[in-house]
RNA sequence: GGGUAGGUGGCAGAGCGGUCAAUUGCACCAGACUGUAAAUCUGGCCUCUUCGGAGUUCGGGGGUUCGAAUCCCUCCCUACCCA
């Protein structure tokens, strides 16, 4: 029989970043039941296999699955690979286009693959929701149609403003949250979590969890994470996201450039430090206090080896107004045939380097004075000028770094 | 099914026969400042260029014209209204 800690510490870690929690009375007694009958509690989470990066902010959830695990209890992952052909209308301000199944299968192995990043998906229950949707028939649907009503389902805001906005709202989109709200039954789940944004769907697995009778879930709603931006829900569209699988580098540098009172938010959903402590962080010097939290989401995702040589290149290349480079440098090799006499023109070089898109816009740079290369930085004016070729030269153009090798 | 309004650069949104590679805002890139944060100011933001220009762009295709993002035909798509 498995030990769990005491339940007022369990409460103490699940509730922390908590948006809001239905209801917190019914997980302390599931919990408490779990203590002393050794049963340990069904989490579930459910994921759409609709795109290709996880990013921080699937991560908010996904990190309190994972605090759930280390309390002894069972993460059950729902792969939505039926869900995922009709697409989630919530936070949406038009509807979404469902995807095929080869899509769908493809990106929920990628999908699984980032997860376990975050999660341990070796003890984790993986269903995906076609086991029991593919063999849902038309009188089930009726059963599932028939536990709600028209008035209810147009309660949500996110359909209240479509139709305020006059944009369509499709008959399969409204059953969205009822294939949700099933999936809770097929499983019986204990506690389900999602974002704020997904306070209805939730909500609905209770009511037909009971319909079934079954104990109603506990809906654990997480808030939604900012972006790199500070302003918008990080998602891959906007293009404000720091991604799982990125390099360390990358993960640190965008974290790096968050907007300062953004820190706060991403201490507290994206690292396990507690209140008082990022209080205190916080307090301090923001550029300290950003280099601990880029530091942390490094470590979490790379290893604190990664995370230490990460902030020590960072140090290097930006200490005293940017005197060094950093150790890990992408290289670029040059063709010889691009080499006359030793020298390369810039223009020609910044492109190979690939740190400009175009000639022109290298060119622009150039005379922008962006561009400057070699130990003394030399910054050539003229667009025309050529650069002497040597094996390890490293060039720079604004915030990007290259070192060139000699083919 | 009927009607109306539309489809323009990453987005929003002007232009409505030549002076349009296309006003403007946002986003983005770079310079100054700095903590590679924010704010602010400046320059840039289709491609190539011997910097004079040149070549491809305004839903797809076809046409009218010396000349079209702008006019005509056709196809595709979107939104709203009516049924």
């Amino acid at each position: 029989m498995p030990a769990f800690p005491p339940v007022e510490d369990q409460l103490a870690v699940l509730l922390r970043g908590a948006a809001h929690v239905e209801k917190a009375d019914e997980l302390r007694k599931k919990l408490e039941r779990s203590a002393a009958t050794g049963t340990p509690l069904r989490i579930k989470y459910g994921i759409d296999p609709t795109g290709f990066d996880v990013h921080l902010g699937h991560t908010v959830p996904l990190r309190k699955l994972r605090q759930f695990q280390e309390l002894g209890h069972t993460a059950v992952l729902i792969i939505g690979t039926a869900t995922a052909a009709v697409g989630d209308p919530s936070g949406r301000d038009s509807s979404r286009v469902g995807l095929t199944t080869e899509q769908i299968d493809a990106n929920a192995k990628t999908y699984l693959e980032q997860i376990a990043k975050v999660v341990d998906v070796s003890k984790a229950e993986v269903r995906p929701n076609g086991e029991w949707f593919n063999k849902f028939g038309f009188a089930d649907m009726l059963k599932l149609l028939g536990s709600t009503t028209v008035q209810r389902m147009l309660e949500r805001d996110d359909f209240t403003n479509r139709i305020k906005a006059g944009t369509g709202i499709y008959l399969h989109e409204c059953l969205y949250p009822l294939m949700q709200g099933w999936d809770s039954v097929e499983i019986r789940a204990d506690v389900e979590l999602g974002g704020t944004e997904q306070l209805y769907n939730l909500m609905v697995g209770r009511d037909l969890q009971r319909g079934a009778g079954q104990e109603p879930q506990v809906c654990l709603t997480m808030p939604i994470l900012r972006g790199t931006d500070g302003e918008k829900k990080m998602g891959k569209s906007v293009g404000n996201y720091v991604a799982l699988n990125e390099p360390a580098k990358d993960q640190f540098g965008k974290t790096m450039r968050i907007p300062d009172n953004l820190m706060r938010e991403w201490f507290t959903l994206l690292t396990d430090r507690p209140a008082a402590e990022i209080d205190r962080i916080v307090g301090g010097h923001p550029n300290e206090a950003k280099k601990l939290l880029a530091g942390d989401v490094v470590t979490f995702y790379h290893g604190p080896d990664t995370a230490a040589a990460v902030l020590a290149d960072w140090n290097k290349q930006f200490a005293g107004g940017g005197k060094g480079d950093p150790d890990q440098i992408d290289e670029v090799t040059i063709p010889a045939v691009d080499i006359v006499d030793g020298a390369v023109g810039a223009v020609k070089l910044i492109v190979l380097a690939k740190l400009a898109a175009s000639n022109g816009e290298a060119r622009r740079k150039i005379e922008e004075g962006a561009f400057n290369y070699g130990p003394d930085r030399a910054k050539p004016a003229d667009p025309k000028a050529t650069v002497p070729m040597t094996d390890g030269l490293v060039v720079r153009l604004g915030r990007k770094v290259a070192r060139l090798r000699l083919a």
